[in-house]
DNA sequence: ACTTTGACTTCGG
DNA sequence: TCCGAAGCCAAAG
């Protein structure tokens, strides 16, 4: 489960930004936004784009070094800061709504 | 097995 | 706008 967070974070593409609820709602765990940043926590260092999932309206929720660092990032990667948040209303990344595999697909 | 903490979110004062 | 409390799931002590 911490995994199916790690992948939906994974989908995260370069320039945007998703906080941690749209992330949990997104891998199917509504309301599991710590679990989504124990999961970044808890695999740090394997290639996840951690640097993308920020607190809600865009505000870093790292403390210290950490969150310069992911700024630092997120600003190489075309993100624009607003003061000490981001301009969500250009970078908020939209996850595909998910649908019930049934006999539907289109 | 129980308690405490954590890179969270949302509402109220 | 800033501070505090409650809800939430999982891991560590």
């Amino acid at each position: 489960m911490l995994d199916d967070l790690r992948i939906t974070v994974r989908k995260i593409p370069r320039g945007k930004v998703a906080t941690y609820g749209q992330v949990a709602t997104a891998s199917g765990y509504p309301g599991a936004a710590r679990q989504v940043a124990w999961a970044l926590h808890s695999s740090s260092g394997m290639g996840l784009p951690w640097h993308r999932v920020v607190g809600a309206g865009g505000h870093i929720r790292l403390p210290g070094h950490l969150g310069m660092e992911q700024r630092f990032r997120l600003e190489m990667e075309g993100i624009r800061f607003r003061g000490q948040r981001i301009d969500m209303a250009a970078h908020e990344f939209q996850f595909a709504a998910k649908r019930k595999r049934k006999a539907s697909r289109r």
